[in-house]
DNA sequence: GTCTATAAATAGATAGAC
DNA sequence: GTCTATCTATTTATAGAC
């Protein structure tokens, strides 16, 4: 019994990392159940099994594509929103070039289409990411603003089709996120 | 030949209204040729004489509801940031109250997963809300920011599922543009 | 140019064997 | 729990009548 336990727990990890993974990078209405399943190794049949629907699928991937992207963040720049904003607002993570990309900037006008299910994973995963930018600035409104200068900013970057224009876009917004941080702030008490 | 030749034009130019609309409120894999068609008063078939594919037509509809969108603003808010920021990063632009929304903001991640056609126009209609903040402000760098600000936090205000939220992140965006604003800027030179 | 009808492909979800 | 097979619905795109 706990072997099977253990089994179907792995199975789901599996479709979940896939799913993360996939629907990170290509968005909900792009990837379809079999193209997850396959990835996990597996056949559409035994979808079901783990989840109730694609849509509460969707949902479960966001949420560990927002654990799994910001994993490495705090690891690498703990106290700095200066190398937040660098490793945020890259090249690299606007290329794809990040094993699990943030699923905030990737997704963020595939949301609103979706159900109350998805939108409360979202905003949980937002609420993460604005508490890492509290604790490197001075105000919630500061955090407010840089977080949206960085998802804004990285999805934007990712929507043109001239490179040194995102690339530009990118610095601007990487320099915004640096003018409100603690070090450039005047207004320390 | 005369009457045919605006005949036609008209019939595409209601194709591309419904499909400015449609796309803009619910993206581009939600909204079926057929949808368009049927809010435009015509039928599937008519379809493929004015437009070559579903891709084509998406293009063509962004760049019109840019078009649309930006006719209203500069008239609204001729010389003012903060009544752009106003306007734009209003609850009715959010919840979908506004005629023809913003598809900067309301499809700003569905692009990536579009063809070169739809980047291209997508690209070109941000560079004309730039050019409209570069117009409001003292640097191109700040013109920058604003519009991430603004589109970005337009964004991602539609994505939450709690209205508190959502509003005070519209309210710390406004406060972020009206910060980068001429009145506000100490570096006038 | 617009219509009806249909081809051709895809995908979400389910049934039943093992 | 996972497999194969299938149902059902939808959608893009095309063919041909008017």
């Amino acid at each position: 019994m706990a072997w099977q336990e253990t089994h179907k727990e792995q199975s789901k990890q599996k479709i979940l990392k896939s799913a993360a993974m996939l629907f990170t990078h290509h968005g909900f209405e792009k990837i379809s159940i079999d193209q997850v399943m396959k990835k996990a190794e597996l056949t559409r049949g035994a979808f079901y099994s783990h989840f109730s629907s694609k849509s509460d699928l969707y949902a479960q991937a966001i949420s560990k594509a927002g654990i799994e992207a910001y994993k490495r963040k705090p690891v690498n720049c703990p106290q700095d929103m200066k190398d937040f904003a660098r490793y945020y607002l890259s090249t690299e993570h606007r290329d794809n070039n990040y094993q699990q990309a943030c699923p905030l900037a990737f997704l963020v006008s595939d949301i609103n289409q979706q159900d109350n299910q998805v939108k409360q994973v979202y905003t949980k995963t937002l609420k993460v990411f604005i508490e890492q930018a509290k604790s490197l600035t001075t105000s919630r409104e500061k955090a407010l603003q840089s977080a949206v200068l960085m998802i804004g900013g990285l999805a934007l970057s990712r929507a043109l089709d001239n490179k040194d224009f995102s690339n530009e876009l990118l610095a601007a917004c990487k320099a915004g996120v640096n003018s409100l941080s603690k070090e450039e702030d005047s207004d320390v008490s």
